[in-house]
DNA sequence: CAATCATCGTTAGCCACCTAACTGTCTGCC
DNA sequence: GGCAGACAGTTAGGTGGCTAACGATGATTG
């Protein structure tokens, strides 16, 4: 679990008490602030624990699927399916799908070479860039571990009815949409790319 | 931010066509699991870059809010309010608050001292204990931070309605509780003590 | 009263994140 | 042709998570 966060949420009516000491203190806000970090933080704590089991980490699992995510479309594109964007392959693009620096992919690209997951190549066209290309190893690998992690990410949603799933989904892109125009560029219109699932 | 996660989520109808392939996939269920951990991690982030403007990470703001607890209680109680649960004092208590390992609260602790933040200082009783306090430093940051990081947390749910919210907060509780179950232990009765506030 | 067990804080070593700076390699423009 | 700038990947060093194990202290109990 990556967040360090409170254990327990503060009580509504403590924020109600707090707010009176801090007028900036808005207790709804607060309250659903709260919750969505520790809802988040259970929610992925849940699959990190599955990942654990098989040894292998939330980044490195982001990269396996992002370049999985390549291979797959290259076959249902042979297969006369319609492309749903490109898969990447080095290292910058990787760095760029799963959010993080070139320079973290570095070292996550490491581990994985290490223990046999992927491939560094160099590029024939530009020596500056590398192909990162997985091995049948990680390939099997994915074939047994996906559908246990499906199921974990559905059993936790289990509690929720299809139309629960809808606010839900609906709620928490407006609070995306939100949060990416604080940050400072406009909303990213729209989610363009298809990953394979995660 | 501390999810390595992708950057854009995959449309609803890859999750569909990858639901061919695995059985166990189930759409709706891994569409709100995404969504989840996407809204999260960009509210997370928000609130990361006003800590990172003023030089202080997530972790070490926890450790900061738990002993301004302890603080706040005492006053509160003094003036006749109810108390709200027990203020943290010693390393182990902020580690079990903060949802962290003592060695890490070590860490934590360590640094703040380094930065001023924080006093050690040895329990009088038991000689295996110490107690942590915050510097006048701390309180005067604190003092002049959490305003702004109020009014940062509600900017981010401000595209929700009152009743949104509610909602919103009503959908993430069934999922901890959820979690809760999934991990192992029954699910934590009630959120019981009361933090002044994140 | 002494042995044993539990608990506190720390240390050591791993992993994954960051920023900043570096080495190579293109690219583009005089 | 050659040089400035952009870009790919890496390296170095810091932070904050984890587990495992440690020494010191306290609690239990035969």
């Amino acid at each position: 679990m990556p967040l360090l966060l409170l254990k327990d949420l503060p009580r509504y009516e403590c924020l109600l008490e707090s707010a009176k000491e801090f007028p900036d203190l808005d207790p709804s806000a607060a309250e659903a602030y709260l919750h969505l970090l520790r809802a988040g933080d259970d929610a992925f704590g849940v699959s990190q624990r599955n990942l654990d089991a098989h040894g292998i980490s939330q980044g490195r699992f982001c990269v396996l699927m992002l370049l999985w995510r390549s291979v797959h479309l290259a076959a249902t594109e042979l297969a006369g399916a319609k492309p749903c964007g490109d898969g990447p392959r080095t290292p910058a693009e990787l760095a760029e799908g799963a959010n993080v620096t070139r320079a973290t992919m570095t070292g996550l690209i490491d581990t994985l070479e290490r223990d046999g997951f992927v491939k560094r190549e160099p590029d024939p066209v530009d020596r500056r860039m590398l192909s990162v290309r997985l091995t049948a190893k990680a390939e099997r690998f994915l074939h047994d571990f996906l559908p246990g992690h499906f199921r974990t990410t559905a059993r936790i949603m289990t509690t929720l009815s299809e139309s629960e799933r809808k606010t839900l989904v609906r709620l928490l892109t407006k609070i995306s949409t939100q949060a990416a125009e604080m940050v400072g560029g406009p909303a990213p219109v729209a989610a363009e790319p298809c990953l394979n699932a995660l």
